[in-house]
DNA sequence: ACTAGAATCGTTTTT
DNA sequence: CGATTCTAGT
C-alpha cells in the first residue's frame, strides 16, 4: 500500500479508519485535503464502496474538482456524481426530484440580488417603511430563518412580537413570490433539500442507504440546514467523516454553527476523535504568531500546532502614512523578494480584509506594469447585457419567472414601460397566468398602441419557440437564436457608440463561455447551464498557474497557501471590522479571520496598516489592530514607515527601505499643492485646483478641468507640447474608470480605442483618455 | 416612454 | 467616493 506510506501516523489513522464516525481535527496545513483524497482512494481500492456511493462535500468547487484530479491521478477513469458544494448536490438532488411539488425541478436560482429585487417588492406591497425595514436587513433575517430550517409556520409558532409578526408578514408573501416564479434562493436549495427527504421517506432510505460513505470539509462552518442534510444522508450507514478546524470557523455571519464541531462526538457517540496538529506549511515563526494571536480567543479547543521546520524569516512589519503607501510598500517589497529570491508572481498574496481595498493595490501594480489577479471582483455575470442575456434564458427554461420577464420585456425598447406593466400584472392576477401568458393575450387585444402590440408577439413568439427547441437544441443554438431573433445585437450598435461595440464585444464572449461549457459539461443543454453559472463562485475562477500576484480577501483565502503573504489593513475598524467589536462572539471571529489569513504564509508573512486611509471621500486616522499587537515583538521585524505605534515603542530595529516609501507620499505627494502648474501626458499643460487623497482637479488650458490620478501629473517647468500617442494592439494601457487593459483595435481617424480590460471586458474609449503602462518586459525590478 | 441630471445613501465577509 | 434611485422635463 504505497501511497500510504506518504502519510504521517496521525493521517494514515484517519485514512485507515473506516468503521464509523471520525472527526479530523485538522489545525492549518496539517494536510487534510490529503487526507480526504487518500481516504476516498483508500475506500475505493479496498472496495468498501463505488465512487457513486461516497458523498464528498468541499466547501468550494474548485476544491472538489482539485479532489477529483487528484484521486484521478491515482485511479484514472473514475466519475464522482456525488462531489461537490453543499449548494451544488443540494440543487441537483431537487432538480431530480423535486417534480410534482411546488416549485417544479425547472426552477431557476435566485442570487442575493434578485432576492433583493424581490424583496424589494414584498416591503413595498406590505406598505413597510423601508427606512426601518430594509431589503437587506429582511433578507439576512428570512435567511437566518432558512438557515434553521424554519418555514413561515415554523417560525409563527415561535414567536409572537410585534417585528416578528412583520417579518412573518414578509417571510410568507417573500416564499409566495419565489414559488410563483418557480425560482429558489441559495437558502432555499439547503432546506428544500431537507424538508423533501424528511417528507419522503422512500427516497430518505434510497439516498441514506446509497451513501456508505459520508465526508465533509471544513466543517467548522457548516449551518444548521447544512447539518441536517448530513444526518439525513448518513442516517443509514452512519461511515461520516468530518474534517475541521474550530480555529478557521469565519462564517458566522451566513449561519454557520461553530458548536456544531465542537459537539460531533455527543452527536455520534462512537465516534473516534483523531488531530493532526503537525503543520507542515508554515515556517517556525509563522506558527508562532498564529498561535499566540490564537491564545486570546476563550470559545476554542486547546490545541498545539507545531512544526519542525527551522524558525524562518521574522514577520515583516510595515506602518505607512496612507493607504497608497502601504500599496507602494507591498509592491517594492515584492520586487525587491523577486529580484533577491527568485520568486515567481504566482507566489505572493496581498490579502485584506474587505474587497475596498484592493483598488489602491491594483493602481500601483497597474502602474507598476506587474501583473495581477483580483479575486472576487465577478464582474462578469453583472454587466447589464450579461444579465439580459441570463435573463431571457431564465424565462425560456421557466417562463414562471416574473423577475427576468420584467427584466428584458422592454428590452430592446418595445413600447412597454409602467402603464403596460401595470395592464399585464393585473392582468395576470386576474386570470391567474404567467406574465408571458399575459404579454400574449395582451399583445392580441386592442390595448395599447399597435407597434407596441406587434412587437410583444413578437417577443412572446421567440421565447416560446426557444423553449420548444430546448429538448433538441444544446445551450449555445439557443442563445445565438434568440439574439438573433430579437435583433440583440443590433440593439447595442444602433447607437453607434463605442461602448455598444463594445457591449457586442461582451456578447460575443458570452456565447463562447456557453459553449466552452457544452464543451466540458456531461449534459449540454440550457438548464444545466443556467444551474452552473448561478452556482460557481469566485474562488472558482481562480487560475492559480498564472503567473500573477494574488489579491483577495481573507475570507477567500481559506484553504489556499502562498509563499510569501501580506496581510494588509491591519487596522482597528477594518480587523476587527466597525461592525463586529462590540460582541465577544464577533470579534473572536474576526481574529480567527485573521488566524487564517497568517496560516496561508508559507515562508514570509508581512503585515501592514496605514495611519490615514481615504475612504468614501473623507480621510480618516487610523490605529493600528488590537491583533497585531497580540503578537510578541519578538518576532516583528519594522520596516520604516513614519512612526512607531506605541506598542512597539520599544523597537529599534530599522531598515533602510524607510527612504523609500517615504519619498512618494512627503516629496512627491506634499509637493503637489493648489495653484501647481502641472503637465499631464494628454490634457497638457494645467493648473491645480484641489488635492484629494489620490485625485487631483487640475483646469487644464485646453481641455479645462479635470480630475486625474495624481501619478500622471508632473510638475511643469516649461512648455511641453502634450504628444499624441498611438496606440497599437497589444499594448498595455490604463484608464481611470476601467483600470488595466491591452489594446485590442485602434482607428486613427477618430482617435477609437477598443481595449479589453482585465475588470470590465471589452470598451470602446478615446485615446485621450488612456495612458500607456509598461509592457511586462521594459520594467525590470530596479536596482 | 424615455432620458439625463440630481439626490441620496451606505460604511464586511459569500454560497 | 461611487452606485443606485428619484425627478423633472421632453
Amino acid at each position: 500500500m504505497s501511497y500510504l506510506d506518504e502519510l504521517n501516523d496521525e493521517q494514515r489513522d484517519a485514512v485507515k479508519y473506516c468503521e464509523g464516525p471520525l472527526l479530523i481535527l485538522a489545525g492549518a496545513g496539517s494536510g487534510k485535503t490529503r487526507v480526504l483524497t487518500f481516504k476516498i482512494t483508500h475506500i475505493l481500492k479496498q472496495n468498501y464502496a463505488r465512487p457513486s456511493e461516497i458523498l464528498a462535500v468541499t466547501f468550494t468547487n474548485k476544491a472538489a474538482g482539485e479532489m477529483k484530479e487528484r484521486i484521478l491521478k491515482m485511479m484514472p477513469g473514475i466519475y464522482f456524481p456525488s462531489m461537490g458544494t453543499f449548494h451544488s448536490i443540494c440543487a441537483r438532488f431537487l432538480r431530480d426530484h423535486m417534480e410534482g411539488s411546488a416549485q417544479s425541478s425547472r426552477f431557476v436560482i435566485y442570487d442575493s440580488g434578485d432576492c433583493r429585487v424581490l424583496m424589494r417588492e414584498c416591503l413595498k406591497e406590505l406598505n413597510l417603511d423601508d427606512k426601518v425595514f430594509t431589503p437587506e436587513r429582511m433578507s439576512s433575517a428570512i435567511s437566518r430563518l432558512k438557515n434553521k430550517l424554519l418555514d413561515p409556520e415554523d417560525f409563527a409558532r415561535t414567536g409572537i412580537s410585534y417585528d416578528s409578526r412583520i417579518t412573518y408578514d414578509v417571510y410568507c408573501l417573500y416564499e409566495e413570490k419565489l414559488k410563483s416564479n418557480n425560482a429558489l434562493d441559495f437558502d432555499d436549495l439547503l432546506m428544500k433539500s431537507v424538508f423533501l427527504l424528511r417528507n419522503n421517506k422512500e427516497l430518505l432510505d434510497r439516498y441514506s442507504r446509497m451513501f456508505k460513505y459520508v465526508l465533509i470539509d471544513e466543517y467548522q462552518d457548516i449551518n444548521h440546514a447544512q447539518y441536517e442534510l448530513v444526518l439525513l444522508f448518513s442516517s443509514f450507514h452512519r461511515k461520516i467523516t468530518v474534517v475541521g478546524d474550530d480555529d478557521q470557523s469565519i462564517y458566522r455571519f451566513r449561519g454557520a454553527e461553530m458548536s456544531l464541531l465542537m459537539r460531533f462526538e455527543e452527536d455520534f457517540p462512537q465516534a473516534r476523535v483523531i488531530k493532526l496538529e503537525r503543520n507542515y506549511r508554515s515556517t517556525k515563526v509563522i506558527l508562532e504568531a498564529a498561535n499566540n494571536l490564537m491564545k486570546k480567543n476563550r470559545v476554542r479547543r486547546e490545541k498545539n500546532l507545531w512544526t519542525d521546520r527551522k524558525g524562518g524569516e521574522k514577520i515583516g512589519y510595515f506602518r505607512a502614512v496612507t493607504g497608497r503607501s502601504e500599496a507602494r510598500f507591498v509592491i517594492l517589497k515584492i520586487r525587491e523578494l523577486m529580484r533577491n529570491d527568485n520568486y515567481n508572481y504566482r507566489d505572493f498574496a496581498i490579502l485584506y480584509r474587505t474587497n475596498a481595498q484592493s483598488r489602491l493595490f491594483e493602481e500601483v501594480l497597474i502602474q507598476e506594469g506587474m501583473p495581477y489577479n483580483l479575486i472576487g471582483s465577478l464582474k462578469y455575470y453583472e454587466r447589464k447585457e450579461i444579465k439580459d442575456l441570463l435573463a431571457y434564458l431564465r424565462v425560456v427554461v421557466n417562463r414562471q419567472d416574473s423577475l427576468s420577464l420584467r427584466r428584458i420585456i422592454n428590452v430592446p425598447p418595445r413600447g412597454v414601460g409602467d402603464v403596460t406593466m401595470k395592464k399585464l400584472e393585473h392582468l395576470s392576477r386576474e386570470e391567474h397566468i404567467d406574465l408571458l401568458e399575459a404579454a400574449g393575450r395582451l399583445s392580441s387585444s386592442k390595448e395599447g398602441s399597435a407597434k407596441m402590440r406587434a412587437q410583444l408577439t413578437h417577443l412572446v413568439e421567440v421565447l416560446e419557440e426557444a423553449t420548444r427547441s430546448l429538448t433538441v437544441k444544446t445551450a449555445g443554438a439557443i442563445v445565438e437564436d434568440i439574439i438573433d431573433a430579437l435583433k440583440y445585437r443590433e440593439y447595442l450598435t444602433s447607437s453607434g457608440t463605442a461602448e455598444g461595440v463594445a457591449r457586442e464585444e461582451n456578447i460575443n464572449e458570452f456565447i463562447t463561455v456557453v459553449k466552452e461549457f457544452e464543451s466540458f459539461s456531461v449534459d449540454a443543454s440550457l438548464e444545466a447551464f443556467l444551474a452552473h453559472i448561478s452556482l460557481i463562485s469566485d474562488i472558482d475562477l481562480w487560475e492559480d498557474s498564472e503567473g500573477r500576484i494574488n489579491l483577495m480577501t481573507f475570507h477567500l483565502t481559506k484553504g489556499l497557501e502562498f509563499p510569501v503573504v501580506f496581510m494588509t489593513g491591519l487596522e482597528e475598524k477594518l480587523i476587527p471590522h466597525i461592525m463586529s467589536q462590540e460582541k465577544e462572539e464577533d470579534l473572536e471571529e474576526e481574529r480567527r479571520l485573521c488566524y487564517v489569513g497568517i496560516t496561508r504564509a508559507m515562508d514570509r508573512l508581512f503585515m501592514t496598516h496605514a495611519e490615514e486611509r481615504f475612504m468614501r471621500g473623507v480621510t480618516e486616522k487610523r490605529d493600528v489592530s488590537r491583533f497585531l499587537t497580540e503578537i510578541p515583538e519578538s518576532i516583528l521585524t519594522l520596516y520604516g514607515g513614519t512612526a512607531l505605534p506605541s506598542a512597539f515603542s520599544q523597537a529599534k530595529q530599522w531598515k533602510s527601505e524607510r527612504e523609500d516609501y517615504c519619498r512618494d507620499e512627503t516629496c512627491e505627494v506634499e509637493s503637489l499643492k493648489r495653484g501647481d502648474r502641472v503637465t499631464h501626458q494628454f490634457f497638457g499643460v494645467g493648473r491645480v485646483l484641489t488635492v484629494t487623497g489620490d485625485t487631483v482637479k487640475v483646469d487644464f488650458v485646453d481641455k479645462g478641468i479635470k480630475r486625474v490620478v495624481r501619478d500622471y501629473l508632473s510638475k511643469s517647468l516649461g512648455n511641453n507640447a502634450p504628444k499624441r500617442i498611438r496606440f497599437q494592439k497589444g499594448d498595455r494601457v490604463y484608464h481611470a474608470k476601467w483600470r488595466s487593459g491591452v489594446v485590442c483595435r485602434s482607428d486613427e481617424e477618430s482617435s477609437l480605442v477598443m481595449v479589453i480590460f482585465t475588470g470590465t471586458g471589452t470598451q470602446f474609449v478615446q485615446a485621450e483618455e488612456l495612458s500607456p503602462l509598461p509592457t511586462l518586459q521594459d520594467k525590470r525590478p530596479p536596482l
